[in-house]
DNA sequence: CAAAAAATGGGCTGTTCGGCCCATAGGCCA
DNA sequence: TGGCCTATGGGCCGAACAGCCCATTTTTTG
């Protein structure tokens, strides 16, 4: 028996959820909530839950604050989130604050169930329109390495050293006196990079040099 | 009519995937391979492909490759990467590659089905098993923002400004043109968010405020 | 309405930066 | 061996910066 926690604002909603999981014997509502703040209050109570299906937009305590306070109180419970977004930034806050899954609004009896199933199983389901924008992110976040190899000029070890130290927000002088030599010679350095990063200020410099892989 | 070309190596495999198809009237399969070189050298005599189900390993080419290749000569062909690993490398490559779908090879017919359709349909398939490791490939890629919320000082909107301009390497100067105010304005601002951030320079500046997720 | 917070503009001082000039010493390679 | 690159150290100058002082106006909020 999977007990299931329903936390979603809308009454309609919430019956038509309820409605959709009555036809498995299997799941037992153990708990219902109309906000972050309820849901929480009634686990500090009875924690006995498997999975909260939780929608986002909420009155009081927005879903993703929920999840991430349920997930760092109790971290076995697994959480799907029920969205009618498939918005970039919701996306991510769900993500860091934990949620397992991700279904829309709209998602069919039969999926819900296999989601809660595959969830519970250690998986994680996505929508296939919400998978699609997850995947973009992640393309996107690691296709700086790939653009990297490309008309990325080479920094000498003593320019790297440099560049290094500068892009913690060191001066000069304390440049120097890190690496042990002279300030003029740290200014040398530096003059040498931007001329090899087209960069014009420090600031300029640590910012091109990330994009570049070199940080 | 849906075209599907299956490339695969192993010849029990392939017949197991046209079995599970056959069910389908709606699918057709347009061509088949058993390595990278096969299918390219298929779909530049004809493309009227519309998902290519790939495997990853294979002998003279690999998946990832001849993904990259034909997603390269023809974008509309959708590509849905059918693998017995989870290895997060090959994710990551097939990512890049530009791959739509993941699924695993023990996927029943019925599951086949739908990616193709989702896939088809514009969507992402993944895997739960797949899913949650392209989630905490995110969520780490996205980490950062997580220590945010923590005693981060608040901007004002203006500050919040001020401090964008600054993080792209302009000058006082620069900014106050873009701002339309005075330079003495800017250098007030940015004093006022050196106090709160506790930095000394612009490029510490910029690093304490990439941490704690203001930029 | 009154107090608090944010935004605005300004000055003074010393430090740091960035561009441009100079030079020497050591290593590498063709 | 002579050129080329890197690392080193230095000077000059004007611009930019950062810290600390002053003030008024506008907006927000209790």
């Amino acid at each position: 028996m999977i007990s299931i926690a329903l936390v979603e604002d809308n009454r309609a909603a919430l019956q038509a959820l309820k409605q959709k999981l009555a036809a498995y014997p299997d799941l037992s509502i153990g708990h219902e909530a109309c906000n972050g703040e309820e849901i929480l209050s009634q686990l500090s109570a009875d924690a006995s839950v498997d999975v909260v299906l939780m929608d986002i937009e909420m009155p009081r305590m927005d879903g993703i604050t929920a999840t991430r306070l349920i997930k760092g109180q109790y971290p076995r419970i697994k959480i799907v989130m029920v969205t009618i977004y498939d918005n970039d930034d919701f996306i991510f806050q769900a993500i860091q604050a934990g949620a397992d899954s991700y279904i829309l609004k709209e998602t069919n009896a039969e999926k819900i169930y296999e989601t809660i199933n595959d969830t519970l199983n250690g998986g994680a389901v996505m929508s296939p329109s919400i998978a699609v924008r997850a995947l973009q992110a992640l393309k996107r976040s690691t296709a700086s390495p790939a653009a990297q190899k490309e008309n990325t000029p080479e920094l000498s070890a003593r320019e790297a050293e440099v560049l290094e130290c500068l892009s913690t927000g060191l001066t000069n002088k304390r440049i120097a006196e890190k690496l042990s030599i002279s300030p003029f010679t740290v200014k040398r350095h530096i003059e040498n990079i931007y001329q090899k990063l087209q960069a014009q200020s420090r600031v300029e410099l640590v910012e091109k040099a990330k994009r570049s892989g070199l940080l």
